[in-house]
Formats: structure tokens, C-alpha cells, sequence
RNA sequence: GGCCUGGUAGCUCAGUUGGUAGAGCAGCGGAUUGAAAAUCCGUGUGUCGGUGGUUCAAUUCCGCCCCAGGCCA
């Protein structure tokens, strides 16, 4: 059995290569993405088109509501059944996307870990309301002094879900995290990563995409979105680039006049933590996503993977 | 043409009673285990418009020039 992974930064071409992937060869993509998953989201995440999804089976995209929180661990569940399923139908999964933690999950495996908890990070939220965040840290420090060690004082997210684990398990994360082994890989992977030879280039398409989406109706799909569901600032999916800042121009919280400036910003600074995965990443094969030839490249390469003999 | 105001980091600006400068945003580097397009940590990148003068020393004071905006002709 044989997967190709596809990763790079947002506006780095993904779907682009894998859509050539998928005219040479019998693949379905997977979407590696955090923000796809959420249906009615469709400008600002960049969805593939109806077009191109009837040409080629994609998965992952559109399964959950907006009100609802995606997570690693569900898609590591999703994926690995998706990926199961195509094997059976005698074809290739093309995972493809940005989102590194989802792919890291997938890759290496997660540890045991309790799904979120919400009425517990409701009384952690409340709790830190009252006492501030770094007063919970120091209560983390007391059940899991390690967790306390390598988490920020200020970093709210993850003193709230080492709590929210000890509370619900009465185990500590850490505790959880010495029990994991690498789950791996039911099937031979090759891993593609695209890289911007030149920040500056990505940059400018970054910009260019941006404004693209704002003129295709960006504010209008995100009113849209309120408009249908009841939604508010804290769920996952109103704070995906170009959503939250939409979000904050309706509210009144920001002048339209900035919103396209902000945006870019927003996903310039997506761009470049994605980079900072990508670079971090030792088993990967690197492709300038600039270079003109980069489907063509690619699909060589991809061609070469899976004439070779799997390794037993 | 005359007068006024401004020209300092990529942007918006602060500041130096003369000892070569600092905020926000942007950028850059990093972390990342069920919210990850999230969350957090670190980091000033600069011929202080140009040129002459005064001075031990000028981004700061003075002259001239250039640029932008305003007012008056």
C-alpha cells in the first residue's frame, strides 16, 4: 500500500499539483486542512471548485458545521479510514494540505489523550478570568511540574488543556505523552514538501489571492455564515485567517479600509509558521513551488514511487 | 513666486535642553500532542531627506537645496 503527502505553505500551489497528480494517475486527495473541513467556508479557505471536486474524489472537505471544533485527533481517525478505503477501491490517497500538526498526527500517531472536554474548559476559562493565566500555571506546576516547564505562563491554550486532562482523567499529560509510542504509518508514504525559493514571490501571491477572495465575496460569505448559524469569535473556524479579521469588520472592531492589509498579514504570518514545520520535517523530499515545472517535477518523482518495489 | 508645517525602521509616529535613536504594526527566527488558519516565545532590521557651516562631537543648532502637504499670491 502506497500514500503520497503533499505538504506546503498556503498559496504554495498544492492543488494545483495535486489535481495534475490526479490526471497521471488513479489517486483521491485527502485534504490535510483545518479550515476546508468546515462546510460553507468556501472563499477564504481557497476549497477546490465543484469543478474540480467532480473530477477528482476529494475528502475532508465539508464535514463538519462551523459551530462545531475539528481537531487533530478526529482527523487522524478520518484520515486513516479515508485512506483505508481508497486502498480497498484500488487507488492511491494524495494527502494535500497545510495543516502540519494534522499531518504530523497522521504520520507519527497521537498519544491517548481524552477529546476536549467543554464544560470542563468552561471552569478553567472562568477560573482564569478571575485569577489570570499565569495563577493556573502555577496550579499546573503543582499536579504536572513538567508540563509547567515547557508551556509559557501566558500560553492560555495549553495551560487549559493540560488542566482540562488531569481534571478529566485524573492523569497528567505528561504522563500521557511517556505512554505514546510512535503509531506510524499503515502504508508506505511519499512525502513532498514545496517551498517558496523566494519569501518575496510568496508574498506577492499571498496578496494577490487575498484581494482575489475579497472580490469573489469574502465579507459577504462570512455574513452569510452569521447569518445561518449561531456563531461567535471563539469557535475554531471564525478564527481562521481572513474569517476573524471579515469577522472583526462587521463587529465594527476594525475599519474596512484595513481589512485587506490585515488579511495579508494574517496569512503571510500562516505562511511562514508553515515554513518553520516544513524545515523542522527530516523525511521529506523538497520542491521549489515556484519553479514552472513543479507539476511536472513532481509527477515524476511520484511516478518513480510507485513503479518502485514496496518495501515488504 | 512668498509664507507655514512636515521629511527619523517596510508603514504610522515618538525622541534626543548637541554625546549616532525607540514604540506600535509589519517583517524575521523558533516552539507546537484533540482549538493548530489556533496559541505562545524570541528578535529593531536605521547613511534620523541632501549638502555646507558652527562644535571636541550634529539626527538635534544655523545657511542653502530637494521632496510632500497647507495657506497666500
Amino acid at each position: 500500500m502506497k500514500a503520497v503527502f503533499l505538504l506546503g505553505p498556503t498559496a504554495s500551489g498544492k492543488t494545483a499539483v495535486a489535481l495534475a497528480l490526479a490526471g497521471r494517475f488513479p489517486v483521491e486527495i485527502v485534504s490535510v486542512d483545518s479550515a476546508q473541513v468546515y462546510r460553507g467556508m468556501d472563499i477564504g479557505t481557497a476549497k477546490p471548485t465543484r469543478a474540480e471536486r467532480g473530477r477528482v474524489p476529494h475528502h475532508l472537505i465539508d464535514i463538519v458545521e462551523p459551530t462545531e471544533a475539528y481537531s487533530a485527533g478526529r482527523f487522524r481517525d478520518d484520515a486513516l479510514r479515508i485512506a483505508a478505503e481508497v486502498h480497498a477501491r484500488g487507488r492511491i490517497p494524495v494527502f494535500a494540505g497545510g495543516t502540519m500538526l494534522y499531518f504530523r498526527a497522521l504520520a507519527r500517531g497521537m498519544a491517548a489523550l481524552p477529546a476536549a472536554q467543554p464544560a470542563i474548559r468552561r471552569d478553567i476559562e472562568r477560573r482564569a478570568a478571575l485569577a489570570g493565566w499565569a495563577s493556573l500555571h502555577v496550579e499546573l506546576a503543582r499536579v504536572d511540574p513538567a508540563a509547567a516547564a515547557r508551556i509559557e505562563p501566558a500560553d492560555a491554550q495549553r495551560i487549559q488543556r493540560a488542566l482540562e486532562v488531569f481534571e478529566h482523567t485524573g492523569r497528567t499529560l505528561t504522563d500521557f505523552h511517556a505512554g505514546e509510542r510512535d503509531a506510524g504509518l499503515p502504508f508506505e508514504a511519499l512525502k513532498i514538501a514545496l517551498e517558496p525559493g523566494d519569501r518575496g514571490v510568496l508574498h506577492r501571491r499571498i496578496e494577490e489571492r487575498f484581494g482575489a477572495m475579497l472580490a469573489q465575496g469574502l465579507l459577504a460569505e462570512v455574513e452569510a455564515l452569521r447569518a445561518r448559524y449561531e456563531l461567535d469569535d471563539s469557535l475554531p473556524a471564525m478564527r481562521a485567517v481572513g474569517y476573524r479579521q471579515a469577522w472583526e469588520v462587521i463587529e465594527g472592531r476594525a475599519p474596512l479600509a484595513t481589512l485587506a492589509l490585515r488579511g495579508v498579514a494574517a496569512t503571510r504570518q500562516l505562511a511562514k509558521r508553515q515554513l518553520t514545520w516544513l524545515r523542522a520535517m527530516q523525511d521529506v523530499e523538497r520542491f521549489d513551488c515556484l519553479r514552472p515545472d513543479l507539476a511536472r517535477a513532481a509527477g515524476e518523482r511520484v511516478e518513480a514511487f510507485l513503479a518502485a518495489q514496496s518495501s515488504p
